[in-house]
DNA sequence: TCCTGACTGTACCTTTCAGTACACAGAGAG
DNA sequence: CTCTCTGTGTACTGAAAGGTACAGTCAGGA
């Protein structure tokens, strides 16, 4: 038997990717054997829970980044000119990860539906810490009206702009929501 | 055997509750016999195309419920009074439609992911349309910049709002980004 | 060196899947 | 009454689903 001995963490992102094309119900193990190169025993040996410790693992793994890339800068600039920074770079940054567009948001889609309940939690906590995060770079970088507010719109904004975007097939209308709230946000470039 | 008698019809919405609860991979046929009440036998007969058939007719029974229900009235009201009227119309119809984000909208849902490609038709139709009639009445309402680019920032809205709403389990999100999308369409009651 | 334990492929299990076949029920037309 | 045509339930199919069992493979440590 060929020994290509893998590691949890390179399998991840490769079932992120198929868990945002078919979903958790059409992600078959038969599909995921096939796109991961790993047979059941592998599979089964990383994930003793199945697909839906699979699942918990992927979104466990984009949260996680979302935490180290986005929040954690958002938290970080102290001063005006600082928090202004870590805005401007939280939206290079979603236009990035989120490719314009292309690439859905899987916590958005698991939202959406009966899966909901099984991952109700990070589900909730994705969002929440985000929207605080946001909120209090949005207060320091001047917005002391109502930043909690704005930073509901912005991520509305975020969602809605994949949607429509792969609705259309058009990363225009991504990049178009993303200038909005931008200026919405006071930065205009 | 007791016969009673069902038509197409009446079939439709609770096929479109299915999907949008389960997604279209997510509603088996097991499932779908059980909430319809009705056998394979009966099931095959109204859709000989099987489940792909079902979702065609779904999405199609909702696109008109749409074009009768919003694009009609929108692109109706002549003179601006008449199209700010059409268009609080919307609002108060998306709203109840979509019971404040409690209820999903399948046509965005299958814009996410594998799903779109077999109905990318009548998914683009959908928006392309309400976008285009919500335009020609906020023209006529007076905003003569750019209408269409806000019938985007609308339709945005409403899916990143139902996404959000979902997530976090909270109609408030839903309705609070109503009344900011209210107030952009110059609808400050 | 051999032993241990993390990893891997395959054969197999039960259940469920979408879909088919077909006999039958019943209402309306003649 | 009978004939026809639209529905309906049920038994069935082969394929695919998720998951288990297990023998085997190799690297690193003792």
């Amino acid at each position: 038997m060929a020994r290509e001995v893998a590691e949890r963490a390179d399998i991840v992102p490769v079932l992120a990717e198929i868990f945002r094309e078919h979903g958790f119900a059409g992600a078959s193990l038969a599909l995921i054997t096939a796109r991961t190169g790993l047979g059941k025993g592998s599979l089964y040996h990383f994930f003793p829970g199945g697909k839906e410790e699979m699942a918990a693992a992927v979104l466990a793994d984009i949260d996680g980044w979302f935490e180290r890339e986005i929040y954690v800068p958002l938290r970080a600039g102290e001063d005006a000119d600082g928090a202004r920074t870590s805005l401007a770079a939280m939206f290079t940054n979603v236009d990035a990860y989120f490719r314009s567009g292309r690439r859905s948001c899987l916590i958005g889609a698991f939202a959406l539906g009966d899966t909901r309940g099984r991952f109700a939690v990070i589900i909730d906590g994705y969002f929440w810490r985000w929207q605080m995060a946001l909120a209090g770079a949005l207060a320091r970088a001047g917005h002391a009206s109502s930043p909690v507010d704005l930073a509901e719109e912005v991520l509305v904004g975020i969602q809605g702009a994949i949607v429509l975007a792969q609705a259309r097939d058009d990363e225009d209308v991504f990049r178009r929501e993303m200038a909005r709230l931008r200026a919405r946000c006071g930065l205009m470039a």
